[in-house]
DNA sequence: ACGTACTATGTAACCGCTTTCATTTGAAGA
DNA sequence: TCTTCAAATGAAAGCGGTTACATAGTACGT
């Protein structure tokens, strides 16, 4: 590959011209950048990324840590951060955190290592206090779905607590008032905002949040399914079930079909994100959309505003969760059946005594 | 963050001393390398790996094109192949290709002009021929999912066609003999390959293939609810129906479940892919097991042994689709119901006049 | 014709590391 | 003690760009 020495000798001017050509940095004679451009062209030209990089102390790369690369949470958030960034013309790094602390805290390096201009980070197991000492880094940290106070201008999130409210609210307003809940795992920040927001929508309306209707889950589908036999087999009885994110929901529906219980007429579930699975589960799942594909996005541009120096793009840091109702939910005892009626065998008796039949 | 000539300095020797220890290249004195290493410590010193890539032309990064960046499928492929390249200290860049010629070029353009040490694409709509043009490239290809034969050690693929034979042969198992079929994009190689092995396991028990039982979808579940609708529309009887992938299938179910069919009783249907949907639907949907993990980590191994040179790594570059058969198929016209007898509207007739209750 | 004020271009240092080749060091053997 | 030779270390030239500063060139006013 031709370097700038041979498009230089080729056009016979001096380096320092074709670098000004190369980056538009300053004027040149009309003449001669044709000359310079005739002979890149000749010489299928193409600087060296990697000796700018250098000289400008500039990698134009940006790091992405998040917990895991697959699943429809992370791939949205990957895919529209991504797309906004090369649309700049930077390259992404991608890298896995696992949601173990020292995991996470190799990733970083690992970024921060390869000299990145930024570092978008999604974690969950390391300290606030960690994030900040990183945040002398040449690298500046972008932080997703998380407030870490001391660096409150970095953070993007979605206000998780509402979230967990409306969801709740949703199965108050429709009546139920034994209301279980699949949290997903303690420590996990999000976990413990979605699930506030659940006892502050139960406190609203007077009722007691009772720590035998909740069960700690894992985020997965076999957690949710665990979880919701578990809490059936407690006995305390609920018409309705809140899960902390959409693939326990899924699990939990799983269950509730193997048991013949109906839902929602016998048991209502909400979600929580709105993933593509909300959709396929039949009957489609009740659930509030978080907007983590606006988020990545987002994070993007607070990098090409804040790193780059572009002016011109407005960011938002604050996100609100929105409440789709589907066909997961109904009124507590309710025969608004999905399906003609059937035999049923194991069928929980119905709450509160209400009758089955249709309003 | 300090350089390598400050630790020298720190260290009373000269910066290729010092190279020597970071690069354990050759034998330094123990006595020496001990003050090195101090002065390092104490220095912070991190090599700065922009200039050692410009030095040594190796920038230890692989770009990785794929069609998304979500999406179980290419969410499986990126994480396995990330966290195989990472364990090697290897840098992944992402970006995606969105099936489109003209942006699956320009991506890898993007991608080769961050000098990347090698390429690993999944791209749809690229000729042959530019792929190979491409090779001439100082980072060589690596091609997922696809043969291009005059690359054909770069290429890494699953046998689609056999996949396409084992999904109908199933059915055919089962004693269906009107099989309709959902394709994926005609043009597609893979939506081609697995069409053409249902042929080739129709054409086995001596069926004719039958144009007016198959549809073109778009991999999308709009698009297999929109396939099924029309197939049940024209009218043409039909017991069974093979999806080119599950996201195509889900969306056949839903549309299955609003004409009050049941599946499996009144349709078998076999999805592609084996993704997490395929479990999360009801009833669980058979399906054809893509090892796309396994084929990510495996074009991570083609680079860590090609351009790495990793000489102890295996690799292997054809993979064998697995069946999975579950709860989406039944012999035809059998009342192996999921749920038990209901109401009925709008039901198909049951094909070739057997009987619907259990054997 | 000449000094002035720009503008266009060139020179060379620098970014931080690797690596070749030359030189120094030190230990074994005579 | 003096060679001899391998091992350890150092000097300096890249890698391919950018950029501060110097210089040559041009147009203009007087």
């Amino acid at each position: 590959m031709a370097n700038i020495y041979q498009v230089a000798e080729l056009a016979r001017v001096s380096v320092a011209t074709v670098s000004r050509i190369i980056n538009s940095s300053a004027r040149v004679t009309e003449k001669t950048r044709q000359r310079v451009v005739a002979a890149m062209a000749e010489l299928d030209f193409r600087p060296n990324s990697i000796a700018q990089a250098l000289a400008t102390n500039r990698t134009n790369c940006v790091g992405v840590l998040v917990s895991e690369l697959y699943g429809p949470f992370f791939g949205a958030m990957l895919s529209a951060l991504e797309q906004e960034l090369r649309a700049a013309g930077k390259f992404v790094i991608v890298t896995a955190g696992h949601s173990d602390e020292a995991r996470e805290k190799i990733g970083i390096q690992f970024l921060a290592g390869r000299n990145c201009d930024a570092l978008i980070v999604h974690v969950e197991a390391l300290s606030d206090q960690y994030l900040i000492e990183q945040d002398r880094n040449p690298a500046p940290l972008v932080i997703m779905n998380r407030i870490v106070p001391a660096l409150a201008d970095r953070c993007l999130s979605l206000d998780n607590r509402h979230g967990g409210y409306l969801a709740t609210r949703l199965l108050l307003q429709k009546g139920h008032r034994d209301i279980a809940y699949i949290s997903g795992p303690r420590g996990w920040l999000d976990a413990g905002q979605r699930l506030a927001g659940h006892k502050r929508a139960l406190a609203e309306v007077g009722i007691r949040f009772n720590e035998r209707l909740m069960y700690e889950g894992d985020y997965h589908d076999t957690g949710g399914a665990m979880a919701l036999a578990h809490l059936l087999d407690k006995g305390t009885q609920f018409t309705a079930v809140v899960c902390a994110n959409d693939e326990m929901a899924a699990g939990a529906m799983a269950v509730a079909r193997e048991r013949d219980l109906q839902v929602p007429a016998d048991l209502s579930i909400v979600g929580f994100d709105n993933s593509p699975l909300s959709r396929h589960v039949f009957p489609k799942l009740a659930t509030v959309d978080y907007p983590i594909g606006d988020m990545g996005r987002m994070a993007a541009r607070w990098v090409l505003r804040n790193v780059y120096g572009d002016e011109t793009i407005r960011v938002q840091q604050t996100f609100e969760p929105c409440l789709l109702e589907r066909e997961s939910v109904c009124a507590p005892g309710s025969a608004a059946r999905q399906t003609p009626a059937r035999a049923v065998a194991r069928r929980k008796p119905t709450r509160r005594g209400e009758s089955r039949r249709r309003p």
